[in-house]
RNA sequence: GAUUCCGUAGCUCAGCCGGUAGAGCAACGGCCUUUUAAGCCGUGGGUCCUGGGUUCGAAUCCCAGCGGGAUCACCA
């Protein structure tokens, strides 16, 4: 492992530290009484409760001047000032502890505990006397140092791609992080308040499946060794909640980690998370009104109001949402009315719209498309569509007054889909029809059509009562409640592409070429990291740079000899 | 998958009509007992993503690869 300069001071400090007997990892606990937050929000109030304070937290700041330093301590909540005096910490005649454990050896990114007393300095920042001070766990790697000065944030550490692969720095420089993920577990919380308050009962159904159903997606695949058989990571759990309802649950939710093979982009993730809620003897007309009010209620709890900033909108939850049957939509974007089109000329308008056809599209597929193209985008504000084509929607009950659609609504918001819901088909005959369909789709070359799922069709010919189901896309809501631009923004550990990891040579790979294993090292740092690329090297460059380097680090081993570089080139 | 942009010090970035590297922060040494993006003086730190090409000479120009961002397409 190659160490950089800082990184082989802190391993230097380290040793320091435990050469004046100080353990950089101490087993016991930290005694915490308080919390930056409280300080901040509680001491102008009432100071006499903050005489005797002992916090722990990260140090993120440094500003030594000679006998007394200030430093910043953040801890889970925020951060706070502490004042640190030679004398206050040190009050005999050994210094040692200030000057030189915590003026030299300790270092930004080290974990502390500190006790003392609050107080406000001359500039009127509210602070940390520190009368003790302990470490408790040293850290070896460098921060990212972001500074910040009127609002203006300098140094800032952005890059995407080390903000989600190393997600543990993100969230310790970046407080609005933090943020976005409180917001996210507590708008699940009051999602899962909300159903259960209703006497809904919230279930586990299984990740793995014989057979994957209940959306449209590709799965992932996996193999059980001991029942020899495939398996694939669920797509969606619909089918298992309505078994639950035909068993007599008339009220059940999952909060669901779903998986589809498709492609990432900063709206999808290899996984990601729904809640489906099936109720029984409801309809989709009721679901409509608990989707308004549930999610209401969410953004209520979360900002305490309705509307909340996306972007560059601002998005009102308040109920009534509005309402657009599909056609109605597709009508008022584009002013055509396609409600009694046939495939043909559904062709044709989609084509003069400009969206894109292909020979496994069916008439529900098209209009879909269409809908895709020309309406969803612009539906910034919450809105409900409804009655949706027949062909999309196999699990969907035939509409109770228009023929070919079914009983279906879409939440849209900030022009995408958040919410998924309709009455559920209950005639086990219709059902085996529809799958059917779903299969002569596949074979017109849909591959995400469904599959056939014979337990469930038999569950459902022992009689499940009316149903009203639906899902909702918790990532895709949580981006619109913390106002995040991706998906990977809400996700802790968004999906990544694996790093190309270099395979190390090992020590043996060089000895066995004749070289001394003081050498190895400075063969790796030039860059001679294999035996292939010794063997491809030029004697006397190779017997220049590991000389020179030697000279450089003032090395006490023998210089080495052209011959010598000669003899391994010749053996690797 | 397509298009496009990017890859320089631990971090954020400058340098790019070719002459082998700079700033701020961080680090190291020194001064400083209420400072705050602390300050002042001094020091060290870089396979300029990788590999090939053009050239007397490449961080800079050309080609290929790797990694990533953005936009678009499919899926929630």
């Amino acid at each position: 492992m190659q160490l950089n300069d800082q990184e082989i001071q802190r391993r230097n400090s380290l040793q320091e530290l435990r050469k004046l007997g100080i353990d950089p990892y101490p087993a016991e606990l930290f005694p915490v009484n308080v919390t930056t937050r409280k300080i901040k929000e509680e001491f102008d109030a009432s100071p006499e409760k903050f005489k005797e304070v002992s916090i722990a937290g990260r140090i993120m700041n440094r500003r030594i001047m000679g006998k007394a330093s200030f430093a910043e301590l953040q801890d889970e909540t925020g951060s706070i000032q502490l004042y640190i005096a030679r004398d206050n910490i040190c009050p005999g005649e050994d210094k040692t502890l200030y000057n030189t454990v915590f003026k030299k050896l300790l270092d930004i990114g080290d974990i502390i505990g500190v006790s003392g007393y609050v107080f406000r300095t001359k500039t009127g920042e509210i602070s940390i006397h520190v009368e003790t001070l302990k470490l408790l766990s040293k850290s070896l790697k460098v921060l990212p140092i972001v500074k910040e000065k009127d609002g203006k944030v300098y140094d800032s550490f952005s890059d995407p791609e080390l903000r989600y692969r190393q997600r543990y720095v993100d969230l310790i420089v970046n407080p609005q992080v933090k943020e976005t993920f409180i917001k996210r577990t507590q708008m699940v919380n009051a999602m899962r308040h909300f159903l259960s308050a209703r006497g809904y009962l919230e279930v586990e159904t299984p990740i793995l499946q014989p057979l994957y159903g209940g959306a449209s997606a590709r799965p992932f695949k996996t193999h059980h060794n001991t029942l020899d058989m495939t398996l694939y990571l669920r797509i969606a759990n619909e089918l298992y909640l309505k078994r639950l309802i035909v068993g007599g649950f008339d009220g059940v939710f999952e909060f669901s980690k779903d998986f589809r093979n498709e492609g990432m982009s900063r709206f999808h993730n290899p996984e990601f998370t729904q809640v489906e809620l099936y109720v029984a003897y409801k309809d989709y007309e009721w679901m409509m009104n608990l989707v308004e009010e549930m999610v209401e209620y969410v953004a209520l709890q979360l900002h305490n109001t309705t509307k909340i900033p996306v972007g560059e909108h601002i998005i009102d939850f308040k109920r009534p949402w509005k309402r657009y049957t599909m056609y109605e939509a597709i009508q008022e974007y584009t002013g055509i009315d396609i409600s009694n089109m046939t495939e043909e000329e559904l062709v044709k308008t989609a084509e003069e719209l400009g969206v894109k056809v292909d020979e496994s599209m069916g008439k529900g597929k098209l209009i879909d498309e269409i809908f895709g193209e020309t309406v969803e985008g612009n539906l910034i504000q919450p809105t409900f569509i409804t009655d949706y084509p027949i062909e999309m929607s196999p699990l969907a009950k035939k509409h109770r007054s228009k023929e070919g659609l079914v009983e279906r609504f879409e939440a849209i918001v900030n022009g995408k889909e958040i919410a998924n819901a309709f009455s559920e088909l209950n005639d086990p005959i219709d059902q085996r029809e529809r799958f059917e369909a779903q299969l002569e789709l596949g074979k017109r070359g849909d591959d995400e059509s469904m599959v056939l799922d014979e337990d469930f069709l038999n569950a459902l010919e022992y009689g499940m009562p009316p149903t009203a189901g639906l899902g909702i896309g918790i990532d895709r809501l949580a981006m619109i409640m913390t106002n995040s631009h991706s998906i990977q923004d809400v996700l802790l550990f968004p999906q990544m592409r694996p790093l190309k990891k270099k395979k190390e040579a090992s020590i043996e790979d060089f000895t066995a070429l004749g070289i001394s294993p003081e050498w190895i090292p400075l063969l790796k740092e030039k860059g001679y990291d294999s035996p292939e690329a010794i063997r491809s090297a030029k004697a006397s460059k190779l017997r220049n740079d590991l000389n020179g380097l030697r000279k450089k680090k003032k090395l006490k081993i023998p210089a080495l000899s052209e011959e010598e570089v000669q003899a391994w080139i010749d053996k690797a």
